[in-house]
RNA sequence: CGGGGUGUGGCGCAGUCCGGUUAGCGCACUUGGUUUGGGACCAAGGGGCCGCAGGUUCAAAUCCUGCCACCCCGACCA
C-alpha cells in the first residue's frame, strides 16, 4: 500500500473531545471518527485491524464448534414483547417513529430463541453454538470515552443452545476457554471475576475485564493469589465482630453532639466497629433497616441480590422520620415507633455489647445484644470491600481497581427458550425447554484496550502478531530520488511475496514529518530508506517497541524482518 | 434525567465581561522559491451564515430569550 493513496488522515494536536488515551490515539491516527454522540465511522486503517480482531474472533468460535449468523438489527416488537424485554429495557431500546413494531435490536437472545424454537425439536439437535459479530443499538443515557460506551457498536455475540443443564456447563466453559484464547491472542492482560447476572436473569456469570483507570466498573483484585471480583459481589476476610463475655441489659445514654459513628466513637470512647450503624433502605416500596458495623458501607448489589429485586434506593429523610420517630444519626433496631424489618450484616451476626441509636434524637443504646434485644429477620454480605482488606484466598491485601468490562459469559437457562417457546422431546420423549448460554464480547472495545495497553507519548504500539501492516517503509526523499525509490519498491514486492503487509510512506513530506507520523501509527518495524544510507549500501531498521534502531546492510534486511516474524 | 463546561474555516484556540474598521492567530490546504535523517523557512493565496432561531440596537461573534449539539461529573448500564 502506497501511503500517498491511502486514506489516513493522521492528527498532530489531541482532539478536544478525547480524554482516554485510546480514544485520543484513534482518533489522531486516523482509525476512527466521531459521526455523533457514542455513534463512530471506522477510517481505512482502523477498519484493517478491527478485521483482525473479527478474524481472531471467528477462528476461536468456529474452533469451538461455533457456527456464524447474520442477524437483522431491525426486529419485531412482537417477539421482544414475549419475553417482557421491551419494557424491561424501557428507554434504553431504539424504537422506530414511522414503524412502530419494529425496535433496534440491543442484543439477539430473542431472535435466536425464535429460530431455535422454529427448527430445534429434538435432543438429538443439541448441542448448537451460534454466533454473530454485527453493530448493536443501544439508546446510552451518556456515551463516552468514544469506541468504549457508543450508541451503535460492533459485538460479538454467541448463545449456546443445549439440552440439559450438564450440557450448558460444557458449552459455558468451551465459551471461557475460547475467550482466554481471544483475550491472549490479542495480546491483552485481564483478569476475570464472578459477576451478578443483572437483569438478564440466570445463573452463573462472569466477566473478562481490563484493569484501567477511565473502566465504569470497580473490581476487587489480587494479581498473586488469582483472586478478582466485581465490587458487586467482592468479599474479603474481616474477622466477625462474635460476642463478649459480660452481656447487661442494654441502657439509653445521651449523646446530644454526635450524629456521626465517628463522633460517637471519639466523644465515648467506643470501637467504631461496636457501634451498629443503621442504614435505611426502601425496597421494592418497603422500608427495611440494616444494621451495619461501624463505618461499612453498604453495598447496593448485594442488597439488590439479597432482596432479589432491582427496586432499591435509600429511605428519604422524612420517611425515615415518620418510621423511627427520629432523624438519621440516632437510629437503632431498638424502639422504633412503626416496627420495621430487620437485617444485619454477617459480621454481626448474634453479636452483643452493640452501641446504636435509641430512635430518639440525640440517645443511643449501649449493651445491645441482636440476639436477646431485637429480631434481626436474617443476615448476609451486605459491606463494601475496602482496598486493603484481606483476600479470601491468601490473606494478601486487595487491591480495587477500575477496570473495562471486554467481555461477560452468562448462563441463561430456560429464560428466553420458555419465553420463545423453544422447546425439544428429550430420549423419553418428554417435553423439556432449551438450555441456553450468552457470551459477548465487545469487538471495538478490544481495539481500545490494545491500544491502552499498548501506546507511548509518540503513537500506538501494535503488536507483531497483530497489527494493520507489518512494516512501515519510509522513503526519505522519495519523490527526488530514484534509487530510493527502487530501492523501496524492491524490498516492497519481496516482503509482498512473503506474504507481509507494507505501507510505504512514498509522500513528498520531509523525513520529521514521516518518522512521527510511522510512529503514531505504530506499525512494529519502520524501514527507513534513504539517499544518505543506500550510499554505503544500508538502511535502517526501527523497532518501533522497543525503539531500537539498526542500521542493516541493504542485503541483510529481509533476514532481520523475516527473523522479527519468524517466517 | 440532575449538575458543570464548550460551540468562531479541517484541527487547536484568541476575541465575548465592556456592542463599533475588512473576525484574528498557530497547524493543515494551494502556488512559487529555498530546504531535506525527528512534525522546516520565506512569499503570495483559498477557505467563516462566529451552533440555530428569534429579539434589543443606528450597529451584534459580543447583550437578551428559546432551542440544538458536543464534552465532563452523577444517575443509568442487557
Amino acid at each position: 500500500m502506497y501511503q500517498s493513496q491511502y486514506f489516513i488522515p493522521t492528527l498532530k494536536e489531541i482532539p478536544n473531545d478525547a480524554q482516554m488515551p485510546s480514544h485520543q490515539l484513534m482518533l489522531r491516527a486516523g482509525l476512527i471518527r466521531q459521526i455523533a454522540a457514542g455513534v463512530f465511522s471506522w477510517l481505512p486503517y482502523g477498519y484493517k485491524i478491527l478485521k483482525k480482531v473479527q478474524d481472531i474472533l471467528r477462528e476461536e468460535l468456529d474452533a469451538i464448534g461455533g457456527q456464524e449468523f447474520l442477524l437483522p438489527a431491525l426486529n419485531p416488537k412482537e417477539i421482544w414483547d414475549q419475553t417482557n424485554r421491551v419494557e424491561a429495557m424501557g428507554d434504553v431500546m431504539f424504537h422506530l417513529k414511522n414503524r412502530d413494531n419494529l425496535i433496534l435490536a440491543p442484543t439477539h437472545e430473542e431472535i435466536i430463541a425464535y429460530h431455535a424454537s422454529q427448527s430445534i425439536k429434538s435432543y438429538k439437535d443439541l448441542p448448537q453454538i451460534w454466533y454473530q459479530i454485527q453493530n448493536k443499538f443501544r439508546n446510552e443515557p451518556r456515551p463516552k470515552s468514544g469506541v468504549m460506551r457508543g450508541r451503535q457498536f460492533l459485538m460479538k455475540d454467541s448463545y449456546s443452545l443445549d439440552a440439559s443443564e450438564e450440557g450448558l456447563d460444557i458449552s459455558y466453559e468451551k465459551h471461557s476457554l475460547a475467550y482466554h484464547r481471544i483475550f491472549e491472542r490479542c495480546g491483552i492482560k485481564f483478569f476475570v471475576v464472578g459477576a451478578s447476572s443483572g437483569a438478564m436473569g440466570g445463573s452463573k456469570s462472569q466477566e473478562f475485564m481490563v484493569e484501567n483507570s477511565f473502566g465504569e466498573d470497580t473490581c476487587a483484585v489480587n494479581y498473586e493469589s488469582g483472586y478478582s471480583s466485581n465490587m458487586e459481589v467482592a468479599v474479603s476476610y474481616v474477622q466477625p465482630l462474635g460476642r463478649i463475655e459480660n452481656s447487661p441489659e442494654y441502657e439509653k445514654f445521651a449523646t446530644p453532639n454526635a450524629k456521626t459513628i465517628n463522633e460517637l466513637a471519639e466523644q465515648f470512647e467506643l470501637e467504631v466497629n461496636t457501634c451498629a450503624k443503621s442504614v435505611v433502605y426502601v425496597v421494592d416500596s418497603e422500608l427495611v433497616l440494616i444494621l451495619m458495623r461501624g463505618n461499612d458501607e453498604l453495598n447496593e448489589s448485594k442488597l439488590q441480590s439479597f432482596f432479589e429485586t432491582n427496586q432499591t434506593r435509600p429511605a428519604e429523610e422524612d420517611e425515615i422520620v415518620k418510621c423511627f420517630g427520629a432523624n438519621p444519626g440516632s437510629l437503632g433496631p431498638i424502639n422504633i415507633k412503626t416496627p420495621i424489618k430487620i437485617y444485619a450484616d454477617n459480621l454481626l451476626k448474634d453479636a452483643n455489647g452493640l452501641v446504636s441509636g435509641a430512635n430518639e434524637n440525640g440517645f443511643h443504646f449501649k449493651s445491645i445484644d441482636l440476639l436477646r434485644d431485637c429480631k434481626i429477620e436474617g443476615y448476609s454480605d451486605f459491606r463494601t470491600v475496602i482496598a486493603g482488606e484481606a483476600d479470601i484466598l491468601s490473606g494478601k491485601p486487595l487491591k480495587v481497581v477500575n477496570a473495562i468490562e471486554l467481555g461477560h459469559i452468562f448462563k441463561l437457562g430456560t429464560k428466553y427458550s420458555n419465553a420463545l417457546g423453544a422447546k425439544i422431546l428429550d430420549e423419553n420423549g418428554k417435553e423439556k425447554p432449551i438450555v441456553m448460554g450468552s457470551y459477548g464480547i465487545g469487538v471495538e472495545r478490544i481495539l481500545a484496550c490494545i491500544i491502552e495497553q499498548n501506546h507511548d507519548e509518540d503513537g500506538i504500539v501494535w503488536d507483531k502478531d497483530l497489527t494493520p501492516f507489518h512494516i512501515h517503509i519510509l522513503g526519505l526523499a522519495y519523490d527526488k530520488s530514484e534509487i530510493v525509490q527502487d530501492s523501496c519498491n524492491q524490498l516492497k514486492s519481496e516482503l509482498e511475496k512473503l506474504r507481509l503487509e507494507v505501507l510505504l510512506d512514498d509522500r513528498k513530506e520531509r523525513p520529521g514529518f514521516k518518522f512521527k507520523d510511522a510512529d503514531l501509527l505504530g506499525i512494529p518495524i519502520q524501514v527507513i530508506i534513504g539517499d544518505r544510507g543506500l550510499s554505503e549500501d544500508k538502511v535502517e531498521l526501527k523497532f518501533r517497541k522497543s525503539g531500537e534502531k539498526i542500521e542493516v546492510k541493504t542485503t541483510d534486511i529481509l533476514n532481520h524482518i523475516t527473523k522479527f516474524y519468524n517466517i
